[in-house]
DNA sequence: CCGCAGGGCAAGTGATGCTTATGCTGCTCG
DNA sequence: CGAGCAGCATAAGCATCACTTGCCCTGCGG
């Protein structure tokens, strides 16, 4: 197998024509580049210089094989550059995971820092429930997936998953502005309801708190858009119980809903981003880092998370 | 600098997605197979493979980086192919210098064998005289030269220079069919000679041959292509001495033209291939076999030389 | 005629890269 | 459920490679 240093120094040989001068370039003794050629003429059974008294010359061989290696030589500087663009992320695929509030509330300020760093990067973005999310990491089908958990119905992720939180959200009262209800779950026996589908976490969490109030919430509308749920509130239609992504300062319904945070210890939801611990995509990183960055900082509701991680 | 083999090997292993199937196919140990994947990973700073429990897993980046290998690796087989054909001649350029002479009774045949078993091979004839030719040899306009060497008239080479003896032609005195002329040089003092141009060795070997023969030779009319001595012969206008190639059996004038050989020792002319010893063309050699095997076998003025080299 | 520049060659040495041997993990089959 | 085993990693040993140092040879040029 032909050595592509060999092609190298053959190279700044003919270039130089002299066996001293191309060591000197190429940081070598003059002795490894006339061992280098050696082993090259008896490779390729070429005879690439002539040997004279003082100096040498380039065999028409030799500028013959110089003009050979140009595609091969030109063929690994760019292997070698793209190597190294995949190795920082620079250029390269990721694979992202989302539900749909942090699809529009996290994603959107995460994928404009990371391009402004990596503007080659191909991100491609997946939305979906975070059960749906994590059989996609499993399947390999995803690099990372945006995931969250109620505090009052925690969950158990798959072995061999990694996890960096992101955010964590307090769950926020949602009342129509003006409409004289309680601000405190005991004080809304009578109300209706406005929370995500059956079965979800949202739903499960708000059963939950009502349980531990004494109340049983009756639900009337069911949205796991919390745009819609906010809209529904300040239709007067009902109470609502939205995680704070769910409901930031500068909603449009803002003025016509009135938000309180929830008192309980465990009225918080958690966002995280979720990889497999062996996937060693080389944006995963970079993109972690964007989403933290992405995380509002001005909001009452919201709290990033420190830089932990757990595996 | 990414070595090439290492590139291979990982094609290897994540065609078969196995260490041990892709060092048995490579004939390696699994051991190495692991150590080669370890040190490319090292050097690209990309993970190329998820090691799991039984058996690894390619990650995108080993695809990726086995698509950004095939430019490479065909550069490599590219350049691999063309060195082997550029070190057994079988592509290549030589620059052949011949005498006309040479150039009409040797150089055809000898290029159709040439080309027999080097097809690819590019040969560029180049006619002169000796000295031209050597001239041409020196500066590395030619690499190998047909000169010829009278046996009256002895030539010095350059130092440097590689003889390689093709053809002893004996010299041959041609006289107009029923003529009448004597057979013997001493017989023709009164004859009109037919020779090449003046100062050549052709032209020197008569003079040399009438002194000792005690006639002078009257130079009538001059002409350095054979084919032209012969006719003139041939229509009456004189007598000529020619080498064994000049006139050959099966010649158009053979009817019309008497020959006889000189039986002086030293009435002979040698063609031999001349080249700088230094010069490596692997062409050299299979073109100095193709003259060889070009010198006619059944002529009876033309001996071929023994495999004879002189350096 | 001697100094010197350019290259070849030999010996020494550290790095490389293979092999053999062993360890580790988790699947598979009795 | 446990033993065997398949597949890879790692350690150690060893041969080879490839570079350096040091010396020689050659031919030019003062």
């Amino acid at each position: 197998m032909l050595k592509p240093q060999h092609l190298l120094t053959l190279r700044a040989v003919v270039r130089t024509g002299s066996f001293v001068i191309a060591a000197r370039d190429l940081g070598y003794t003059a002795s490894a580049i006339s061992q280098q050629i050696s082993a090259l003429e008896k490779e390729t059974g070429l005879v690439l210089f002539e040997r004279e008294a003082h100096g040498i010359r380039a065999t028409a061989a030799a500028h013959r094989l110089v003009d050979l290696s140009v595609p091969v030589l030109a063929a690994m500087d760019d292997l070698g550059h793209q190597v190294h663009e995949l190795a920082t992320g620079a250029t390269g695929r990721l694979r992202l995971g989302s539900f749909p509030t942090a699809s529009v509330r996290l994603v959107p300020a995460a994928l404009s820092a990371l391009t402004a760093t990596h503007p080659r990067a191909q991100i491609r973005l997946e939305e979906g429930e975070p059960d749906e999310l994590v059989d996609a990491l499993n399947d390999g089908d995803l690099d990372v997936a945006l995931v969250y958990e109620y505090g009052l119905s925690p969950r158990q992720w798959p072995d061999g998953m990694a996890r960096h939180h992101l955010v964590r959200e307090d769950l926020v009262l949602l009342r129509p502005r003006g409409s004289g209800l309680s601000s405190r779950l005991a004080g809304l026996s009578r109300t209706r309801w406005i929370t995500s589908s059956e079965g979800t976490a949202g739903a499960l969490s708000l059963t939950r708190l009502c349980a531990a109030a004494g109340v049983e919430a009756a639900v009337a509308f069911r949205s796991n858009n919390y745009d819609v749920v906010r809209e529904l509130v300040s239709a007067g239609l009902g109470v609502a119980i939205v995680p704070g992504l769910g409901h930031s300062p500068g909603d449009s319904t803002g003025d016509a809903v009135e938000a309180t945070r929830l008192a309980q210890r465990s009225a918080f939801r958690r966002v995280m981003a979720l990889h497999r611990s062996e996937n060693s995509n080389p944006l995963l990183g970079t993109m972690i880092r964007s989403l933290r960055s992405a995380v509002p900082a001005e909001d009452p509701y919201v709290h990033p998370a420190q830089d932990e991680q757990t595996a």
